[in-house]
RNA sequence: GGCUGGGUAGCUCAGUUGGUUAGAGCAUGCGGUUCAUACCCGCAGUGUCGGCGGUUCGAGUCCGCCCCUAGCCA
């Protein structure tokens, strides 16, 4: 039976980034482990080519939207080689093979009146080119475009999939296992607990032609989640009628972001439903990286991580290390690129690193680089044999369970342990008082320590380890096979290595830094010691008072305050400053100010500024405010009738 | 607004079915050691366990209310 774990297959006109390198990494990692144990393993990625932002991006290049994405799709192969990902298959939802299952399971579907044609009455918006409901309408225009929307009947394909809840609820409570954490099964619960309604699965052609055809229907293509989640299916080898033993469904695990749990957990498993196949065993939905600031990362913000950069910086053993070892797989994770130096430097440098470079200094000064013998072992060496083996069994549990965080920390603990054992029966102290057998006996201990720690992690580090397997002798394949002997328990946790077998000292293993690379420091602290003589606060140019008359300021008092309906920070406001109506202004202080709070403030509004759309919604005007730094202190405020001028 | 999960040492977090002096790693201070990457080993701490109230012989743990925070939904 296969053990099999897909990633998300990513967007191609996407921006590669630490999603993305997460998830597959924590994917590859798992792969590698089962993989090694001797299971049959499939590692599926891929990507996602259609739609219209594809063949919007295609247009504007003046490309066939397939020439574009051959050409986007090189990236993200070259992303998979930095991060060392070892899938099976890179399924592109533009292989011929995938098109065939999609239209396969279409015909499939509509022979069985799965789907179905009809019509629907909404809003459409030319200039998003989109339908919004009612609700989504601001001032009866478009909230994208603040343009006019037509009240339009379109036929679309719609998939039965509300008749797949109460089955869907069924399977959920019979395997809880099947949507991992547990608090995502329970929003999937909460989430199914309204009544579930039939999915379009259709554009039409006239709106929207990059895409698969539907095979009954020229004028229409399919909707790019269907087209998406069929590729597990595709990747598997399935297709329409095709025996499930001839294939390698169903998926062991589909690791997902948190952000698309529901389509996957509802979507996919209905339409899995649907075809009657077995749903996966587990849906697994991980957190995000977040910066220590608990803001999300943005690109305005500039926080983003450059995955590329820690690679350069670090290698990407440590980059993998870090991002599977500092938060428990499925929470969000707070990333600073300080955390990660401190994490890998102390773990990996001077924990793990160095007790590689102790044994191996000691054996090759002192043995002349040959695997001394096992000579008198006593207590110290039977416990941590005894823990070397407990760490196999958490190791060996942790791994298929995606539990990276516990299984890393438990080698990080045999580690630890090795560092100690070092200690206490201090060889160099053994040497001079000319206890021979006690000096093997502790060098080849270390040595077996190093060995087991480099099998363990190996699916995490595979190039360090593979290099540490390397200077004990051990060449990757015979790595592998211990690891699986070890977890089996066919060899002692502590009894890899050959007595005589040649052992190699070299540089550092995982180099110490005190100080992030240069890839990674911070743009402006490099600016700064460059010019010493530079005034500590920023030269602010000054202006004439004709620069500032052109600015009028007037006071408004906040008659209406409410939150931005797509915008965290952003808050919408009414301000009264003495017009016919009060102003429509959007301002970014939802952080500061509870809307509630707001209301009857007077204000000072610079009344003259352009108006602009934020976040969909049009300002006319902005607020004045106090800040300290990035932290908006308060509003000023001024106590005299609305619309009075500020000068 | 509804639902769910968090709030424990300076930081990141672990704390089983309520049970003695609440733990780990990192950071800090002191000591030891020299095989080693200024590394490792040992010792030392510090906590109104978000707040208030309740159940109990006993509450970080159970119950109620409230505050803050993240997420899902509307």
């Amino acid at each position: 039976m296969t053990w099999s774990i897909t990633t998300p297959i990513y967007y191609v006109n996407g921006k590669p980034h630490i999603g993305h390198a997460y998830t597959t990494i924590a994917a590859d990692a798992a792969a590698r482990w089962m993989r090694r144990l001797g299971h049959d393993t499939f590692l599926l990625t891929g990507t996602d080519e259609h739609g219209q932002k594809v063949a919007e991006a295609a247009a504007a290049r003046g490309m066939a939207p397939k020439v574009h994405c051959d050409d986007m799709v090189v990236g993200w192969r070259a992303l998979m080689d930095r991060l060392g990902i070892t899938y099976d298959r890179f399924l592109r939802t533009t292989d011929a093979d995938h098109i065939a299952v999609v239209q396969g399971v279409l015909t499939w579907m509509k022979e069985r009146d799965l789907i179905y044609r009809a019509e629907y009455t909404g809003w459409y918006s030319i200039a998003a080119e989109r339908f919004w409901t009612e609700k989504d309408l601001v001032d009866g225009k478009c909230p994208d475009t603040g343009t006019a929307v037509v009240e339009i009947t379109e036929a679309n394909w719609f998939f039965r999939m509300s008749q797949f809840r109460e089955p869907l609820l069924a399977h959920l409570a019979a395997h809880p296992e099947a949507i991992q954490p547990e608090s995502r099964l329970n929003e999937v619960l909460g989430f199914l607990r309204q009544p579930l309604e039939d999915l379009c699965i259709s554009r039409p052609k006239a709106r929207m032609n990059w895409g698969i055809d539907l095979p009954f229907d020229p004028d229409f293509v399919t909707y790019v989640w269907f087209d998406a989640l069929l590729n597990y299916a595709t990747g598997a080898g399935w297709s329409p009628g095709k025996a499930l033993s001839a294939t390698r469904w169903p998926a062991t695990v589909h690791l997902v972001g948190k952000d698309i749990l529901t389509t996957h957990a509802v979507y996919w498993n209905t339409m899995l439903l649907a075809l009657g196949l077995p749903l996966p065993t587990t849906l697994f939905a991980h957190g995000w990286w977040v910066s220590t600031d608990g803001r999300k990362m943005s690109k305005s913000l500039g926080n983003t991580i450059d995955v590329d950069g820690l690679i350069e910086g670090f290698g990407v053993d440590v980059l993998r290390w870090f991002l599977l070892r500092d938060v428990a797989f499925g929470a969000d994770g707070a990333f600073s690129y300080d955390n990660f130096l401190v994490r890998t430097n102390a773990d990996l440098a001077n924990d793990l690193g160095n007790l590689a470079h102790r044994a191996t200094s000691m054996t090759v000064s002192w043995r002349g680089g040959a695997v001394p013998p096992l000579a008198a072992p006593g207590p110290a060496e039977a416990a941590l044999a005894e823990l070397a083996h407990a760490t196999v069994a958490s190791v060996a549990d942790a791994m298929p369970r995606l539990a990276f965080h516990e299984a890393l920390e438990a080698i990080v603990g045999l580690v630890r342990a090795g560092n100690k054992y070092v200690d206490t029966r201090a060889p160099w102290a053994l040497r001079k008082s000319g206890d021979e057998a006690g000096v093997d006996t502790v060098l080849r201990t270390l040595l077996e320590l190093c060995h087991l720690v480099a099998a363990l992690a190996a699916p995490v580090a595979p190039g360090k380890m593979a290099e540490l397997g390397a200077r004990l002798g051990r060449d990757a394949a015979t790595l592998d096979t211990f690891a699986r002997d070890v977890v089996h328990g066919q060899v002692a946790a502590l009894g890899g290595l050959t007595t005589g077998a040649p052992i190699h000292h070299g540089d550092p293993l995982f180099p110490r830094f005190d100080e992030l690379p240069a890839a990674l420091a911070p743009a402006p602290a490099k600016e700064t010691p460059m010019a010493p003589e530079a005034p500590p606060t920023p030269a602010v140019p000054t202006i004439t008072y004709d620069d500032f008359a052109k600015i009028q300021l007037r006071v408004g008092r906040i008659v209406e305050a409410a939150p931005h309906p797509d915008a965290d920070r952003l808050l919408c406001l009414k301000v009264d400053i003495g017009e016919a109506a009060p102003r429509s202004i959007v301002a970014g202080i939802r952080a500061r100010f509870a809307p509630e709070a707001l209301l009857g403030r007077q204000i000072v509004v610079v009344a003259n500024l352009a108006p602009r759309k934020l976040r969909g919604v049009e300002s006319h005007g902005m607020l004045l405010a106090a800040s300290d730094g990035d932290l908006l202190v308060d509003l000023v405020s001024v106590d005299a009738p609305p619309g009075s001028v500020v000068r």
